[in-house]
DNA sequence: GCGGCAGCCACGCTTACTTCA
DNA sequence: GATGAAGTAAGCGTGGCTGCC
């Protein structure tokens, strides 16, 4: 089974293939790497509480897989012969066991519920009730959502990650599926996109660790070096050159010895005769490639 | 204007169940 | 066939936001 829904799931799970749905972003890239990965939709709240997501556009409902049939047996409970003909009539019917678990709805919840006159926790209610009458053990049996049903979930939810009440009832009408069951499927899929984008950040920062250590270990080794040749003069003469770079006495910056003044008898007032000396690139002067080696590093994201 | 309350929504955590190796 | 892992639909508790009184 899962092999169709990796396809149809695992990819949006992706860094950006969802175009509405950005999770949580590491900021260690420079904005400008990133231009495509804005802040994550869930915290973007309209002014009704409602997510924002759906502002621009995809506000609007529309159907993505119009011709549907939503009378077909599920593919999956074809193919798997999990899901009994009763079963699928039983959800028809509206008495899906789907929500069957018997329950537990607190009472202050409940309270609300009953009193909020919302049209499928009414409808919910009342298939607790059906459900309460016909599987009184209190077992919660599940149903697979078929392939085009997921298919279509997966659609929508790659233009929006989450839905405005109105897309809900109609891709709830659409799938022939309970508007609480659509909104649940969101949920789980915005849950499951976030968890694999930590994942995904988990092992950037990991492999973030391993090049930072291997570059301060490096860079230690140069330190170390750097040291033992100060402290032994001699051995700094002797070496010809002892390394390609020396540092300037008066500005402290690091140099050539082969293009400017001898490191061993310095020579500040001619070294700055150079005009340039003051319009030297950075690069020129840096003990070794100024490109940020850290950076360079850094294993970018794809 | 401020505080309390209710309603709504989304999220995190968890459970129960399904599927597969 | 039994079993454990992974995937997933759904339940529950909670916090934030908004509107009303």
């Amino acid at each position: 089974m899962m092999m169709m829904e990796k396809e149809d799931l695992a990819l949006s799970l992706g860094l950006n293939t969802s175009t509405n749905y950005f999770p949580p972003r590491l900021s260690l890239m420079a904005p400008s790497s990133s231009p495509s990965w804005p802040m994550p939709s869930h915290r973007l709240l309209g002014p009704s509480g409602g997510s924002i997501s759906n502002v621009g556009g995809a506000g609007e409902t529309r159907p993505l897989l119009t011709m549907i049939d939503v009378n077909r047996a599920p593919s999956v409970a074809a193919t798997a012969g999990k899901v009994s003909e009763e079963e699928e009539e039983e959800e028809e019917g509206g008495a899906s066991s789907l929500n069957s678990a018997v329950s537990s709805v607190g009472g202050k919840r409940a309270e609300r519920h009953a009193l909020a006159g919302d049209d499928h926790d009414a409808e919910r209610a009342c298939f607790r009730v059906v459900s309460d009458e016909e599987d009184g053990e209190g077992s919660r049996k599940k149903l697979r959502l078929s392939k085009d049903q997921s298919a279509v979930l997966e659609e929508s939810f790659k233009k929006h990650s989450t839905l405005n009440p109105k897309q809900k009832l109609a891709l709830a009408e659409q799938l022939n599926l309970r508007p609480r069951q659509v909104e649940v499927w969101f949920q789980n899929r915005r849950a499951r996109t976030k968890l694999k984008q930590t994942e995904v950040d988990c092992e950037f920062l990991k492999k973030c660790c391993e090049s930072l250590t291997e570059e301060n270990r490096r860079l230690q080794k140069e330190v170390q070096e750097l040291r033992a040749l100060k402290l032994s003069p001699q051995l700094y003469m002797q070496m010809t050159p002892p390394t390609t770079l020396t540092m300037c006495p008066s500005c402290e910056r690091v140099s050539n010895p082969a293009t400017t003044s001898s490191p061993a008898n310095p020579q500040p007032s001619e070294h700055h005769q150079y005009s340039n000396h003051n319009r030297q690139t950075a690069a020129s002067w840096a003990p070794f490639p100024l490109e940020p080696l850290f950076l360079d590093s850094i294993p970018q994201r794809s």
